[in-house]
DNA sequence: TGGTCCCGCTGAAAGGATTCATTCGACGGA
DNA sequence: TCCGTCGAATGAATCCTTTCAGCGGGACCA
């Protein structure tokens, strides 16, 4: 442990400049300073760098010159108190899940060529989804993405009022706020029938723990995916008459692994097991290579279809529900209501399951 | 393909609010507002909301429910003008890479507790590491921590006259910002050791393409971590007496998978493979596995030792050299420029190899 | 030739918070 | 009783940019 701790030197020389206080150094130049530069009005430059109309050639490349020779950049936070910030604000539970990477990926594609920069909130520790959401908030972002289910709806749409706000996996519906959602009823039947179809009877569903204490808009709004996938789960076992068996862990698939090898080591384990998502899966199935097992000891499936799913070693079957065409469609609903649209909008996903090496049929059903 | 296309609704009813152009709802409330609502100045509900010095309890009280009842929240882009704007900006090039992924979560370990707020700036569509780490420094974020060897350090140097800067992975010094890096030299020497401990002799080098056109500041300053890697490489190669192998792909790993099979059908094929970094490792890897090859035919090696190198199913040899760490001693070192420190620092991290079952002895030598 | 209109450009106000110099009030000491 | 002091609170200036009303002058039309 010692071993990885950061060895430091310090500089050679105690720096050439004052060595008193944080020296400011030469002060960025303003917007007056380039008017200055170029002999004409602030105003004038403002309509330059805002390509806005009422502009001659000449004055153009007056101002573009002393704006180069000034090296001047509009400060975003000058900019933001009047106009825009031309900021897009992603709030990200977790930076490393890849399903939200595909999402971010997505939504690149489509900024590219528009003025406005992506920045992405990860949630602090111990921060709540709403503190990253007012956090990009209060920055006077011009419009925030977000994939939080456990929200207040209320207080999104009070967000929404001033701020336009897509919610990703949601299924509630507002006035104010846009969201895409998955077809997570969908997927999960898919699911499902592919492992009951394979002969597996005794399927256990591992999946995140419910959010403690119950929210009081619980249910009046459209479930979470995790628990619409759940819900699912419980349908299909109802159906085949045997008792569901539901583990609940972490979302960051910490516990997934130690879970499973509890469940591994059980009287009568499971042949096959349907994880709420594929950061769970992974964790899953590494319990299960580590055992000793293989697919037709234990199935492993999972949800979202990250890129690693697909690597001949991991093999994981899972249901694609496209979080690139997610992060595509959140930034054009944002640009959407940029440009104008007041009336919100609710788009869905299809989601489609890919069969891969983790699920077969199970060896002694 | 168009099954994952985005099917919408519109909201059932034209939205209650004037339909029009969009409403801009109830303004949310100012310093001002709060002022008048406690009865005090400005300039005092600044300094409860700052934890100023002078403030009677009485006033805070007051000032508090004041706050409380408009539910205020200080617009960020106004204190950025005079202010603080409580932000540290993280440049990140690639978003889903779990190397950068674990040094935002040292990062986010040292943030908690502070009043600082993490902004993640991912690199856009054909965006290059400067424009990103300017449009940080346009938000006035007061501190950057930049992960991008390729940028000219004089410019570096410009950014770091008005904004702190932490800059991960450059084996140059500045007087003006600090570095971080791991030990590479260390790293890759470990790693050709240990290939060529257990025999191998026919190794190729998988690396990322060197920087075209070759920038003017190259070699003055330190080199990249990818170019220590591989001259490293060279060197025990050339000491073996065997001619150097080495391929260049794309640093996301596009290419890894494809240029290995390449590799794999070439008529001598090495025996083992040394990918500069892990993201390229998994490429191989999938690659020498779907070939139907283990680690006797074809040992891997990566660099990072990011988290999925552990999983059973993966067990990648790879070099640790502490993301995590690094994430903590760039917020640590940027915290305490901000408060006042102006000498330099370079930071050192130290590496080290983690045998695992993707190298092995080859089976003919 | 006189009146309109449009274009290019300017000056001043606005936006929300912080900072700093100043005022006010209370209290202690002489 | 008066003065000096110190803490609490305030008003005005400031940060940088955008917005908007308005101004001068040339082109166009009648």
């Amino acid at each position: 442990m010692t071993s990885a701790e950061p060895r430091r030197d310090d500089a050679r020389s105690p720096a050439p400049t004052p060595p008193p206080s944080a020296d400011p150094g030469p002060r960025p130049s303003t917007i007056q300073d380039v008017a200055r530069e170029a002999g004409v009005s602030r105003a004038a430059v403002s309509k330059v760098i805002r390509n806005a109309y009422g502009v001659s050639d000449r004055m153009r490349t007056q101002v573009e010159a002393a704006i180069e020779r000034l090296q001047y950049r509009p400060r975003v936070a000058a900019r933001a108190m009047r106009g825009a910030s031309f900021t897009l604000g992603f709030e990200i539970p977790q930076v490393g899940n890849d399903f939200l990477t595909m999402i971010v990926d997505g939504a690149t594609e489509v900024l590219a060529g528009t003025p406005y920069q992506m920045i992405i909130a990860p949630l602090g520790r111990d921060q709540k989804s709403d503190m990253a959401i007012n956090s990009l908030a209060d920055r006077q972002v011009d419009g925030i993405v977000a994939i939080s289910p456990r929200v207040d709806p209320a207080w999104l749409e009070r967000i929404a009022e001033h701020t336009p706000l897509v919610m990703i996996g949601r299924h509630d519906r507002s006035d104010r706020y846009d969201t895409i959602t998955g077809d997570d009823r969908s997927g999960a039947e898919q699911v499902m029938s592919h492992l009951i179809e394979l002969g597996h009877r005794r399927i256990t569903h591992l999946t995140i723990h419910p959010s403690r204490p119950e929210p009081p808009w619980a249910g009046q709004a459209g479930d979470e995916p995790h628990v619409i996938r759940n819900a699912v789960y419980r349908e299909h076992m109802q159906a085949l008459g045997v008792e569901p068996s539901v583990i609940h862990t972490l979302f960051d698939g910490s516990e997934a692994h130690a879970a499973t090898r509890a469940l591994l080591d059980s009287p009568d384990r499971p042949t096959a097991i349907f994880a709420g998502n594929d950061t769970l899966a992974i964790g899953v199935l590494s319990a299960v290579a580590e055992a000793g097992l293989d697919a037709s000891d234990v199935s492993v499936v999972g949800y979202d279809d990250v890129p690693i799913a697909r690597h001949p070693l991991v093999s994981l079957t899972s249901v694609d529900q496209s979080g690139i065409v997610m992060g595509r469609e959140a930034v054009r609903l944002l640009l959407e209501r940029l440009a104008g649209r007041t009336e919100a909008v609710q788009s869905q996903i299809a989601a489609e399951l890919r069969e891969r090496r983790s699920s077969a049929a199970p060896r002694r059903p």
